[in-house]
DNA sequence: TATGCGATATTCT
DNA sequence: GAATATCGCATAG
């Protein structure tokens, strides 16, 4: 018996803040989707951090390059950029194209395609499938081939609406960066298991 | 719980 | 050649 899952909306791009922190704000609750040949990864975006003009800590501090290009496409496309030579990490684009800003997906509650994930992450501890950014990227099977694509434009991986309401959101600072360490710009449901960092980051 | 470390690729200096 | 938006494992307390 085969399941169908749940009805998830796809957001239009007109839905989303035009203003970086907000979109950051805003995708808490929010699903991401990956629709794949053998079936869907879906979850709830539950922490992200956003990546903002004149902020050293962003990868568009000293202007538009080679990797960083999605960051400057019109809010609602991906930048996923391979880190530590281990992870690839995915962001939103968050403002008007030609302004290099995004935000940082970090943790996602797993919904659908768990069994999938499972075998994606080589773990089966639900909480640890998809919390912190590398983990997220590898459960959901996003690389660089996923690299600039519009994920309020159709395509397989895709921002959809909240299927449960976000509980309280809280404020803290980036976690893994040393430049510009002290802005709080690390969103994330309060409480919530799935958030990634030390118990303390998350209440 | 917290700290420390190695692995590893890519980008930019 | 240095830095890096991480992870998983090890060890100590």
């Amino acid at each position: 018996m085969k399941s169908r899952g749940l009805q998830i909306r796809r957001l239009k791009r007109d839905e989303l803040p035009i203003q970086t922190v907000k979109l950051a704000r805003f995708l808490i609750g929010k699903t991401l989707v990956h629709d794949l040949p053998r079936g869907r990864l879906a979850g709830r975006i539950v922490e992200t951090e956003a990546y903002v003009t004149g902020d050293a800590a962003s990868h568009t501090f000293r202007g538009l390059t080679a990797r960083n290009r999605p960051l400057f496409l019109e809010r609602g496309h991906a930048y996923v950029y391979f880190c530590y030579g281990n992870h690839f990490m995915l962001n939103v684009s968050g403002q008007r194209e030609g302004i290099g800003e995004g935000v940082l997906l970090r943790a996602i509650e797993p919904i659908e395609g768990i069994a999938r994930m499972e075998r994606n992450r080589v773990t089966v501890r639900l909480l640890d499938l998809a919390r912190g950014p590398g983990r997220l990227a590898e459960a959901f099977e996003v690389d660089r081939r996923l690299d600039g694509v519009d994920l309020v434009g159709g395509g397989v991986l895709w921002l959809g609406a909240g299927v449960r309401p976000a509980g309280r959101i809280g404020v803290s600072v980036r976690i893994g960066i040393n430049k510009e360490a002290h802005r709080l710009l690390r969103f994330y449901e309060r409480g919530s298991e799935f958030v990634s960092g030390s118990r303390s980051l998350r209440k």
